[in-house]
DNA sequence: TCCAAAACAAGAGCACTGCTCTCTGGATGG
DNA sequence: CCATCCAGAGAGCAGTGCTCTTGTTTTGGA
């Protein structure tokens, strides 16, 4: 698998490596509008020629950088959740515990945040790559809410009729052995989470919300609510 | 006012709008990221540089389409409530037919959406010009709420004793009248229905849920239902 | 009516971008 | 040992935002 075969592979891995790092500090400092590969070549000490031996095209380097931040915020919220776990926490505290983690780390890369959450850079780009490390953090929040339906069973008022298939093959893809209801609510409160997120941290929560975080934990527990959580 | 006052300033408004006009339109097929002064002024056959007349910047020119991103998204939703309202609907109904308007005004303009309620382009600028176009969605969403409230009066859940301050605050600025906990509620549903619409756009619901339409009717219901507007 | 002032348009130019091509020197592996 | 491959260098293309200078046209006051 790994066996480092000789100084040359060696050498691209080192490389590909250095290039993200810079690339993810111009990222982290500028924002993906101002990342240049040419910058990011110059602090290098190479030319910019050189860079396309790594990476065919600025999108893929910045496609690249979204698989890590998913990937990086995925971890945040699967730590939260099992430092929560450990400390024996009822499912609706890991569910906040979640929420605010997520939340920590978007107020932490907001222009990372900004690449994954925000609008598509390239017209938009999702390879196949990137969906598992997308979803990682909406499997920890499946995996909440799953415990707690195990427990003690998760009561929500029935389904229209008309979203009612839709939520049985929601269920079936990706949160097998949840009510539909559940499913469809989980999603949505996830999508919501994000949309709280991204109204602080784009700015529309200006001269609106002052005390973000008090309202920021507010909504994470309603939120929990929604999706059937018991309260403690 | 109004008065025209000569050759010159009918000619300056008629090329600003000009120049307008072919910038939406660019914005609207390519999207923020390829919107270029030069190749608007070569559309409109003049000279990048004579473009600088009219707009100091480049982002001075999306700051002007985004103000009318705004207004246009804004007229979309206060026309349907108003259409709800003159056939006599209630208010649970106005909530859910300007959620669905908004929703199909982003469906028909993704890259304006996207410009407004994505990851702000350039570090990231709110000019004052854009606080009230940006409010007209906010505002009618309070005044359906208000309206349901002057009714039968509406009844939540108490709001942790950390948020209450902050609630009040809100309720002050821009809420007059309503309880602090509607506010805080209607506030935080605004958000969370941003991010509905936002990962529906932005391609986050991909593999994920495919009826998007029931999905989010049953959604944007539930947020009617946690503002504490009565089911019909 | 005439003329200075203001507004406008054009062109050249600067510094930057992503990306392609060709060429060279050195490590790799048969 | 030597052919092969590949990382890097350099030049160059087409495009960008923006500035500065140079003519030209319109305007409003004397």
């Amino acid at each position: 698998m790994s066996t480092v075969r000789g100084a040359r592979e060696r050498a691209r891995i080192e490389v590909t490596a250095a290039i993200k790092d810079e690339a993810r500090r111009m990222l982290a400092a500028e924002g993906a509008a101002k990342l240049s590969l040419r910058a990011v070549a110059r602090e290098l000490g190479m030319v910019s020629s050189a860079l396309y031996r790594y990476f065919p095209s600025r999108d893929e380097l910045l496609t690249a950088l979204i698989v890590d931040a998913y990937d990086s915020v995925g971890a945040a919220a699967e730590q939260a959740d099992a430092r929560a776990h450990a400390g024996g926490a009822a499912p609706r505290e890991r569910w906040t515990a979640v929420c605010e983690a997520v939340r920590a780390w978007a107020l932490d890369h907001p222009h990372e945040y900004a690449l994954i959450y925000g609008s598509p850079v390239p017209g938009y780009s999702a390879p196949a790559d990137t969906i598992a490390p997308a979803s990682r953090v909406g499997n920890t929040l499946i995996g909440i809410v799953r415990a707690a339906h195990a427990g003690r069973g998760l009561a929500l008022p029935p389904l229209p009729a008309a979203l009612r298939p839709e939520a049985v093959r929601m269920t079936a893809d990706f949160a097998e052995g949840l009510p539909p209801e559940v499913t469809a609510a989980l999603v949505a409160a996830w999508a919501q989470l994000v949309g709280l997120i991204s109204f602080e941290l784009f700015g529309q929560f200006n001269r609106v919300v002052e005390d973000r975080a008090a309202f920021f934990a507010h909504a994470a527990d309603q939120l929990a609510h929604a999706v059937g959580l018991p309260a403690v």
